[in-house]
DNA sequence: AACACTTACCTAACACCGTTTGGTTATGGG
DNA sequence: CCCATAACCAAACGGTGTTAGGTAAGTGTT
């Protein structure tokens, strides 16, 4: 076959199909032919639609991160912007897991990422955290999601109970981590985010002279 | 050749050689016939000592979190035992940050990283923290340093002002993120768990019903 | 309308990858 | 002394991302 009468692919089409084989058997169970395949075509073809596997990956993380929300700050509430900003961006990464590796450790040089990065410093430099500072607590909040979303912690545990008896006592009960890993996993960032915009308020009024406590 | 008089492989020298390249040239730039190339041997004589690339993997993952200090607890001072557990790990990361991709998405399950977990959780309860309760600040302080350590961040932005200027205001001094990466990442880490123990400890005067303020 | 250029598919191949098979020889234990 | 095992090797298997070159359909220009 050469070139066909109606296109058999676009961009929106391979990058669709490569998230659901992402989702389905990992970061690594995709490949350019396994893709082919499930879009009835040869892998070279995909080669007219993106230049390298990695280029794709990168236009399915955009996709992603998309929604990630950073309009919280419009009312120069910082603490309600850093809220609304990396419970998004949490719960874009978590809807796709077995992306994270790769979006957390992807230059996110891209426009879209920049352009979050610009109203995120903006919006708590406009609240009055110095400069410098704002842009420590966007480096600070980044790591909590990205290290939520890295969830290597209650997924590391296995599911069966005997191997923590007798050997981990304090661990007893971490067989049942699997169970409920979803949801130690949302306390666990909740808790998180709570205690550093805790710490924060209390650093934010020493900066401001205000000696009241904001909680 | 067959067997050597001497043995000319051992898994020490496998795995120091391997972690050498890894730094060298990154994760992806380890491969088994490279890595044989590099200790005078051919790919296959590798699998006498290692069954397989993972196997080698989780070993010097093993090796470089093995001097992560989580003996801070035994005072009682919960804050300090996190403190020490927490710089201790990152450090760790950070002495190899190609490896931390593969620590912080492989399994945890490993005897040692186990040892750990049990020694943090009984040290947070021993100080007067609910079991449910440790549990979640493990998970959050695992999340702080996984994510400082994959450091998207600060590496994310681009050399070349240019990039910045007029497009991004707000980010008009992120160029010179990348000239100090490393000490905006120290920075941010220690901002980061500042503010999160300091809110550890608000959350915990609030739970043992003492009402005065512990920093 | 005719022509050139570009686009979207194809087949075939290249250079790599992790791993396995099967062979050879030295070592260490019974 | 013998023999199972261990540590090396060459060669191959099935996979990977990517490229080269071919063909025919679509698109734009004169």
């Amino acid at each position: 076959m050469a070139r066909p009468k109606t296109p058999l692919l676009s961009t929106e089409l391979i990058r669709d199909a490569a998230l659901r084989l992402i989702d389905r058997d990992g970061l690594a169970g995709l490949s350019m032919r396994k893709l082919a395949q499930e879009l009835n075509v040869q892998a070279a073809s995909l080669y007219s639609h993106y230049a390298t596997k990695d280029e794709l990956l990168a236009d399915i993380a955009a996709q992603i991160t998309h929604d990630v929300d950073t309009t919280g700050f419009a009312d120069g509430n910082w603490r309600s912007g850093l809220e609304i900003w990396a419970r998004s961006y949490r719960a874009a990464l978590a809807r796709h897991p077995n992306m994270v590796p790769f979006i957390a450790s992807g230059p996110g040089r891209r426009d879209a990422a920049l352009r979050r990065a610009n109203a995120i410093h903006g919006g708590l430099v406009a609240a009055g955290w110095p400069p410098r500072e704002a842009t420590l607590i966007g480096a600070s909040t980044t790591y909590l999601v990205v290290g939520a979303a890295m969830n290597s912690f209650a997924r590391g545990f296995d599911d069966d109970a005997r191997v923590y008896r007798d050997r981990y006592p304090n661990l007893s009960q971490a067989h049942r981590l699997a169970e409920h890993a979803d949801e130690v996993d949302h306390e666990s960032f909740e808790l998180a985010l709570k205690s550093f915009l805790d710490g924060l308020d209390y650093r934010f009024a020493a900066i401001t002279g205000d000696s009241s406590d904001p909680r």
